[in-house]
DNA sequence: CTGAAAGCGCTAACAA
DNA sequence: TTGTTAGCGCTTTCAG
């Protein structure tokens, strides 16, 4: 079976080439009845475009970079599946490239990159939407991106957001409803915006119960178990330690509990851990996590769909951003919860959109 | 920055544009004289061929498919990354693409990816490369592919093994040597032949020790962390219990050790729990877990090299088999160890190669 | 609204 | 050993 042609489509149909042309790129000036003549035509032959032929012709390569430097595969999986689904359907392509962003030639690379495989644009993952120079780059360039999660909405046509301030100031005072007054906080990585940004709906949160933010209650993580197992040391081994302690991710909540195991602290009775984005890793440890359900995939799909409309030159419409939502588990239990012994920790898990 | 074309490097080396041709396509037949004046061109021009009209104008597409089902984003990353390595220092490019392999069209789903986006190869990992329709297809419509740990060796050319059978007999052997004579065994899916594999060499190492093997020890498992609960619950919950249990992988290992948890076991006190794969899981649950570190990035690293022999039509050397070795943890421990209260549970691992 | 002709940058025959 | 000439299948002018 070899490949049929847009010249077979056009001969079927009676018409030129540059007909069939227009209609598989939607070009205006078509009548609608020889439209439907093309379209059938193509469809009786199992037509499909060649790429390389619209790529060598044409301005556009139909090619979309993803870029990513980003530890958790659960993340970078996810991501891809979205962008991936939304690219197929509007036959663009993607272009899988794992990146370094502690490397002083990113930019140049990525430049380069653009130019030798043509790629009409990029979508950037944290830690890489946080990359300042990258994205001065590419403004400058002119090269249509757009980023998953940056830091600030400063550029929020190209940006798709989850509520993760919200979201974490949710959790916290879900841990305050438990009784909780003495709420740990391990900072994820300065370099990831969005992950700071976490920390403020923890603020957000005390300030509006009217506790008073303690400093020692706070340590800096940096997005890995090991980090969390540090800080968490450093917070559980103070006279005054939390009875809760919030991480700025799962795998630092992780490390955390990996400690207070450690430490022979039970988890919820002596310690309440919460994390953030509900990777695999979440339903996986025991006691299973109480954390925040980031909607990676969606977000993704939002992102390349931002992104080929932006090629298209098309409009988009106001702020993207998709909700995150709590996901309550069995590490997180009421305060002093020593005392309550018939804590349930059933294996289920019960989402809570607000948490009072 | 236009792009340079061959013409520009032609008339730099003041060749014809074929002879251009032959020296990026290491053809035959170019006087060594003249091959350096065109690599010295190339090298001024920063030239780079564009693929788009290879594509077009030639026989190959300079394009190979991955495809995975596979529900750990670790083991996907991983091959992901090692084929990418070798694919791009080639020029070749990865599609990668998710499939279902109980997709009853997945075979007419792959023969069109193929056909139309004119794939060179395929690299198939598991479980498709456990899937025998597929595989037919493959030979039969002569589309050249390779097998990231296949069920058997029956097509040894077209794949990458690991020592499956060995390292899980040495586990095995290890459990043994801390005193265990009543070693469990969560069965991996059915559906995924080198998992079954793994069973094999915990039979091995009983027959060489001379234990006998006990039905009842055995459970069956499909790979994910609540299969491995199910299973745990069922094999715990006997009244001659196992006091090691080995798992087909590390997510059932760690449903195992959850379960183990919930019935009060200490681990490795009461109970000693291996898994396979080393997946990041592994060492971010409580206690760390004793595994088999699969070398999944090399051999996608090599299955991608063999896929571009068979391409070029290279011929290959032998069998392509890349050793898996032992990570002990803390999640193992001598029998009976609730009497040897001093066990260390050090946060650091050491590789055993042989555990006699 | 539609079509004819001229390439895009390269490889594949075939000559020389 | 090298060069010439056609295309690959499409998009892009530019005319109708």
């Amino acid at each position: 079976m070899r490949k049929t042609t847009i010249e077979e489509v056009a001969a079927l149909a009676r018409v030129s080439i540059k007909t069939v042309s227009r209609v598989i790129n939607d070009e205006p000036n078509v009548r609608e009845s020889t439209r439907l003549k093309v379209v059938d035509a193509i469809e009786r032959l199992g037509y499909r475009p060649d790429q390389s032929a619209r790529r060598l012709a044409g301005a556009r390569s139909y090619l979309v970079g993803l870029l990513y430097d980003n530890p958790s595969a659960s993340y970078v999986i996810d991501i891809q599946t979205g962008a991936l689904d939304r690219c197929r359907a509007e036959s663009y392509e993607l272009l899988i490239n794992p990146c370094n962003y502690k490397n002083p030639d990113l930019c140049a690379e990525i430049e380069n990159l653009v130019g030798h495989a043509r790629l009409d644009g990029l979508i950037l993952t944290p830690p890489l939407s946080d990359h300042q120079n990258l994205i001065a780059m590419l403004r400058e360039q002119e090269i249509p991106f757009v980023m998953v999660a940056p830091p600030d909405d400063s550029d929020a046509v190209r940006s798709v957001f989850t509520n993760d301030r919200e979201a974490s100031c949710e959790m916290t005072r879900y841990l305050l409803s438990l009784g909780h007054e003495r709420i740990g906080y391990i900072l994820g990585h300065p370099d990831h915006g969005a992950v700071g940004t976490r920390y403020l709906g923890y603020r957000d949160a005390l300030a509006h119960a009217g506790i008073r933010f303690q400093k020692g209650l706070m340590d800096q993580g940096y997005n890995s178990f090991r980090s969390g197992e540090d800080a968490a040391r450093r917070l559980l081994g103070k006279k005054n330690r939390p009875t809760a302690i919030l991480c700025g991710n799962d795998e630092m909540a992780a490390g955390a509990m990996k400690v207070a195991h450690e430490m022979g602290l039970s988890i919820p009775e002596d310690l309440s851990v919460a994390g953030f984005d509900d990777v695999p890793l979440a339903g996986q440890i025991w006691p299973s996590l109480t954390t925040i359900r980031q909607p990676i995939r969606e977000m993704a799909e939002r992102a390349a769909d931002l992104l080929l409309k932006q090629i298209r030159g098309e409009a988009v419409s106001g702020l993207q951003s998709i909700r995150s939502t709590l996901v309550i588990r069995d590490s997180t239990g009421p305060a002093y919860g020593g005392l309550s012994v018939e804590h349930k920790r059933a294996g289920g898990q019960k989402e809570v959109t607000d948490a009072g």
